[in-house]
DNA sequence: CAAGATTGAACCGTCAATCTTG
DNA sequence: CAAGATTGACGGTTCAATCTTG
C-alpha cells in the first residue's frame, strides 16, 4: 500500500458527493444495461459492437489494430484476443499492410457488415429508449458539455471522438451509420 | 442472432449522437482512470473499494451479502468471489446471522477499516481532480439531475443510492466518511 | 532499438447448478 | 419450496514477455 500523497485531504462538498454518487450509479448501471441488451439481442458484448461499428465507419472498412484499439477504448492485447475470436466467426480478417508491414490491418467482411446492419437499429433504439427518452430541455447539450469537460480533464490532449471518424452532419438512413 | 424488433428504426439526431459519443467516451475512460488510480495507489480494484467503502459506512461495519451486492452494483456471485479474496487478506469476515441464519453478514475488520482510512483521502482527491475540478457553474447539479433521469429510465423503481445508506448532510471529517 | 502487434498464463466475472435455511 | 448465498467451470481481460519490422 502506497502511503497517501502529502497533499491535505480535499473532501467533497455535500452537493458534489450527491452528484458523484449518481454518476457512479450511472457508470455501474448503464454499461451493464447496454451489455445485457446486446448480449440478448445479438450475442455479442458492447466492446465487440464498438469494434465492428468503428470498422464499418472507416475508409474501406479497414483500420490498423492500433487505431482500432484507440477507437474502441481498449488495450492492444484485449483487441488482439477479441479480433481473433471475431475472425473465427468470419466477421473480420487481418493482414499486414503491404508496403509497411508493421501495421496489421483489420477489415470488416461482408458477413460482419451484414451482421452489424441487422443489429444496429435495435441497439440505437435501445440507446434512445434508455438515455435520450429520459432527457429534457437542453439536457442533451449539457450532458455533452459536461462529459467533454471531464474527458479533457482526464487527458488534456484528448481527442474524443478521435479525428477522422466523426460522422456528424449526414442524413440518417437505413444503413448502420449511427451504431453508437 | 435475434431479428430486429418490428418498431421502425429510431435514429439519433446529430445533437444526440454527439452527446452519445461523448457519454460513451466517459463510460470507457472514467472507470478505467479510477481503476488505474486505485490499483497503483492501493493495489485494489474499484469494485473492491466500493465494497469496503460501503461496509465502512454501515451500522456496525456489517451488511448482508445481498444488501452489499446491491450497494456495490454487483451480482451475488461476483460479490462472493471478491469477499472470499478480501477475507483471505484479513479485511473482511463473514458469519451467518444469529437468529436468521439465511443471511450472511459481511463485516469490515479493523485492518480493513485502517486500510480504507489510508486509501480514501487519496482516492477522493483523485475524484476531485479528475471530475469536479473540471466542472463549472451549475454543472455539478445538472450532472446529478441528468444522471438521475437516466437511472430512473433504466429502472423506474430505482433507488440509487439505496436507502438507509445515504450520508448526506454530515460534517466532512478526517475519517473516511466520503470514500466516493 | 523503437513501434506495432501478439502470446500465454494468471486473474477475474459470469452463468447455471447446488446447497442451506425458514 | 422460495430466499439467500455459494460453487465450479468457462470465457474474457490483464500483464509481462516476446516477436517482427523499419
Amino acid at each position: 500500500v502506497v502511503p497517501a500523497d502529502d497533499e491535505p485531504p480535499r473532501w467533497l462538498t455535500p452537493a458534489e458527493e450527491q452528484s458523484w454518487v449518481s454518476l457512479v450509479g450511472l457508470l455501474l448501471k448503464l454499461p451493464a444495461a447496454l451489455e445485457t441488451d446486446l448480449r440478448r439481442r445479438a450475442g455479442i458484448s458492447y466492446f465487440e459492437y464498438l469494434v465492428i461499428s468503428a470498422l464499418s465507419e472507416s475508409e474501406g472498412r479497414s483500420l490498423s489494430m492500433g487505431h482500432l484499439a484507440t477507437l474502441a477504448g481498449s488495450t492492444p492485447s484485449r483487441l488482439t484476443h477479441t479480433v481473433e475470436r471475431m475472425e473465427a466467426r468470419g466477421w473480420i480478417t487481418r493482414r499486414r499492410t503491404p508496403g509497411n508491414a508493421r501495421f496489421t490491418l483489420a477489415h470488416l467482411t461482408d458477413e460482419g457488415f451484414a451482421f452489424l446492419a441487422e443489429t444496429a437499429p435495435g441497439h440505437v433504439a435501445t440507446v434512445r429508449r434508455l438515455v435520450f427518452d429520459a432527457l429534457q430541455g437542453d439536457d442533451v447539450e449539457r450532458l455533452e458539455l459536461i462529459a467533454q469537460r471531464i474527458l479533457t480533464q482526464l487527458d488534456p490532449h484528448h481527442d474524443w471522438p478521435p479525428r477522422g471518424t466523426r460522422h456528424g452532419s449526414r442524413d440518417p438512413g437505413p444503413t448502420p451509420d449511427q451504431p453508437g
